[in-house]
DNA sequence: TTGACAGCATACCCGGTAGTATGTTCACGT
DNA sequence: ACGTGAACATACTACCGGGTATGCTGTCAA
């Protein structure tokens, strides 16, 4: 388990592996990378990765869970928020947008575990893992639709068939993952300025007139929420 | 070669692979599919895949330009339509999203296609298959460049960032490979609301004021490029 | 009838990789 | 000083999977 791991006596080393194994899935997919690419990447040999973590698999998810809590984290101040389920929602969608730029090593392996889904996992404690995961993308979109929910019972918009529209709102969030390409000059206020443009278009895919009197409303929100 | 394959003389063994290729590596993805298994998927052994293609990349090759092949397929009604920029733009994300359900193995495999992006192509024939790719994918896109900024020009909509905004329209577009799954009872009536609300998503997501009889202009544009 | 070749199946080779077993070093507590 | 275990490195095994070499069968032209 990763609990186990998680108790090592250096966490700090933990954490290398994690980044590292985070980079190398993400680049090269589950299957493509082997463990010892992972350890060349950290400069060192297997017998340190298999220390920390008792099989690919176990590695594959510590980086996705990983990837599930930033995920979390990025939704959490909207989610929280109290406002109304408009100005909630676009703070989500920002947090996330933002989180899927600033973590996309994470999110790009967050990805690539979804792919696995199709395919059976072929241990039962696999399953089990698999199913976790599962649950917890579920709860991830039905937060996301708590709140569409709420914003449509306000009459801040119309939303026809919930699943397709929360779904489409949600790529257009996570789009970054695909495109985003981290540089050395990547700022704070260059990745809000794109989660910026990427919330409006989502924010104006439901309907809502999103003037830029809102948007300065949500960052009011965000700075509310973040002290 | 793709060409000499093509060449063979039972296209509909080679088009039987294709299929059960796109299948595989749909679920599983390029690195965790065999050959054993999609020639298992046929019923048959490596001896047959390898007589139609020379190697496991070119078989994946093959079916990502198809899926290609079939991607502009989609979006040329609209391209080439007599009509409004936004009218065009409107069927374009129309007949793509309708696509991305119909051969949905095919754009699956697409996406996964794009992961090797990062990962440095092994020999010289891989990079310039995959540079031929990458140059359809930037052409594929242009196109809708082209027709946003034509929109744009006509007044019709405001875009911040171009390329921001080009793909976080795209990204809600291509969005059901994600979460579409095929069932018994699809129909195209079934299909097209599905594509119907993902295009008014998209539409407004540009600032479009997407009315119902927009909607249904864009139809009517449908069936007279159809026609 | 008989080569010749398409259209496969079978058998095999071999490189890469997950996982393991075993060493080695060093920091500790006693 | 000494045992002990963490923290690795090294060496090895077993297996899988891409690719190839070869064999088999039907068909078709000459």
């Amino acid at each position: 388990m990763v609990s186990l791991a998680e108790q090592a006596r250096k966490p700090e080393r933990y954490e290398e592996i994690l980044a590292a194994a985070a980079e190398c899935f993400s680049q090269q997919g589950f299957a493509a990378t082997s463990i010892d690419a992972v350890a060349r990447h950290l400069g060192s040999t297997k017998g340190r990765v298999y220390h920390y973590f008792p099989s690919k698999m176990d590695l594959f998810n510590a980086v996705r869970d990983r990837g599930m809590e930033l995920s979390f984290e990025a939704i959490r101040p909207g989610y929280r928020a109290q406002a109304s389920a408009v100005d909630r929602l676009a703070l989500m969608a920002h947090g996330q947008c933002y989180a899927m730029m600033k973590h996309i090593t994470y999110m790009q392996v967050l990805l690539d575990g979804l792919r696995q889904r199709r395919y059976g996992a072929t241990t039962e404690f696999q399953r089990s893992a698999m199913k976790r995961h599962l649950e917890q993308r579920d709860q991830f979109e039905a937060r996301y639709i708590e709140v569409l929910q709420a914003a449509a019972d306000e009459g801040a918009l119309r939303i026809g068939d919930m699943h397709v529209v929360s779904r489409s709102f949600l790529a257009g969030v996570n789009a970054p993952v695909f495109w985003f390409v981290p540089r050395a000059d990547d700022c704070p206020e260059k990745l809000g300025r794109f989660a910026d443009e990427i919330t409006q278009f989502a924010m104006q895919g439901l309907g809502v007139a999103w003037t830029p009197e809102r948007m300065q409303q949500m960052h009011k929100l965000r700075d509310l929420e973040n002290a």
